[in-house]
Parts: C-alpha cells; structure tokens; sequence
DNA sequence: CTACATGCAAACGGTTTGCACGTGT
DNA sequence: ACACGTGCAAACCGTTTGCATGTAG
C-alpha cells in the first residue's frame, strides 16, 4: 500500500520529465508515514530533525508534486494553515475536527453525499468535489 | 429586517462599552444591503468608491464586530480571502461554489444535518458547527 | 552536459497591530 | 475629559519565488 503509493508518484515523475531526489525519497516516505493530516509546518520540523539541510521550499513543493501526482490532497481547515492528506485509492472522506486538542477524525457517509448531489441536481450545478466538515469537541475532550 | 440586525449590533456596541461611529454605521448599512458573501477586499473596495476616508484596517476591525455580534460569520472557501456572509436569523446553510465564475449560492438541507448528527454521536463527538461546501459549475457556467 | 532541483533569503498577499491623532459619550 | 476609534504604515504569518549552486539523467 505505501509502495503503490509510491509507485504511483514514481510514474508521474517520470511521466512528467522530473527527477527522482534524495529530497524526494525522504519526504515521501516520511509522509506516507506520517498521521493523515499534517500541516506543512509540521511536517517540516519533524522531517528537520532527521534531515537538517531539507528546506521548507522543498517540503513546500514537494507535497504540490505528491497533490498533483494524485497521491495526496492539500485541504484547509481554518486554522489558516495547509495541510496535506493521504488519498486513500480514490474515497472520499470527511472530516470530524476537534477545537479543542486540533485532532482530526475522518469518516464517510453515502447517505449524506447522495443527498448532497440531490441538492446540486435541484440547483441544475455540477459537483466537482466537496468539503464537509464537523467542528466541536472529540469524546476525549468531552469529558 | 435591517432594521433588526442594526438593532442586534447597537445594543452589542453598547453592552460592551463600544461607540456608534460614522464609520461603523457606513460599514453596517453598506454590509447589510450588499451581497451575500463579500471578502474584506470587495466591501473595501466598494466602500472605498463612496467613502474615500474609510480605512481598510477599519473594515477589518468592524466585520470583526459584527460577527462578535452575531449579525455576521466569518467564512472561508479556500480562495485565501476572508469573507463575511449575513446570519439570517439562526439559520444555518451550506454553500454552492461555483469554481468557473466564483458565485456562491446557499441552500439548506435538515436531513444532512440530522446524518450529520448521527455521524457524530457514533463517534462521541459533540458537534458546534459544521462546514458544507460544494465545489463546481453552476447552471450557468455548465452550458 | 543540460535541465531540473535545492537552500536560502527575499518577496508576496491578506490580515493585524502600534501609534499618534480624532471623536463619541 | 477620557476612553474608545481611526487611518496610516509597518509588522505579521504562512507560503511562494528568484537566484546561484548542486545533482540526476
């Protein structure tokens, strides 16, 4: 699974007449590590403390690269930094964030998106994607 | 209508110890009879044209109470603007994004809300508000 | 050997803030 | 009078870009 990952960003490298980077290899992996939804920041200072001569340009361009190869997806959650998530073989999930502790849970619903595409139909639009998200308080923070 | 969301955020301005001023009361009439889902920028801009004398860090400060006042919400769409969008007596609705032409429509749907709920509950997790937004082209932009 | 990639620092874009001056109460 | 508000410009914060240098193919 991470190697198909990887796979699939290999072949778009390739496709699109880039170069496979020592910088590359350890960002990828380092990401396809990682928990699912890490803010560039993040990632960078962790990648920093292994890999102290990687330059936040590079994370920066790096997760464009894993976006458009198709093995990430940059979403935005408000707090007004970008985060990249894994894409897990083409579902699509939503997301459950914690105002409090920041925590991100995901889950999905068919339920929820076919009446979603029922109210775009009603409005004659065309989904291309969608955002939903849940904001309040995890159990843990409930308590 | 108007009238009401001038009245909400006068008493506000005067709960917390605040002052009318002119500018404040520019910036209301202007917001309330403007579109639905301005950024900073627009209202600024459009403000700017009849009130040359009204400062941007002023329209910031104002919508900023206004949404303390509830009349307003502060939103994002993931195009790096902020925008304010009227709280229309409670309700809540979800956002129609056009990604071709920039139009935002609003509809309301109760029993995504309601799975919305139970997604939630499953998982323990209190909801406090919640994000929709469906990305694509409207009627117009799709012909 | 050439084109692409990197690290740094400087630029960017939208928003916020510090400050001296203005104004509502 | 005093505290709050204003406009301007500078600061801010996360991200992007220009450039000289490094490196994969």
């Amino acid at each position: 699974m991470k190697q198909a990952k990887k796979n699939i960003f290999h072949d778009y490298i390739v496709r699109e007449g880039l170069k496979t980077t020592q910088q590359r290899e350890i960002i990828l992996e380092f990401f396809l590590s990682s928990a699912k939804h890490m803010s560039i920041e993040e990632l960078y200072r962790e990648l920093r403390a292994k890999h102290p001569n990687i330059g936040y340009a590079t994370v920066c361009r790096t997760l464009k690269l894993f976006a458009g190869s198709g093995i990430a997806r940059e979403i935005h959650i408000g707090d007004g930094q970008t985060r990249y998530e894994h894409i897990a073989d083409g579902e699509h999930h939503d997301h459950l964030v914690c105002t409090r502790c920041g925590k991100i849970a995901e889950f999905e619903n068919k339920t929820i998106e076919k009446l979603q595409a029922a109210v775009a139909d009603s409005y004659g639009f065309l989904i291309e994607s969608h955002k939903l998200e849940l904001y309040g308080l995890c159990a843990k923070c409930r308590r």
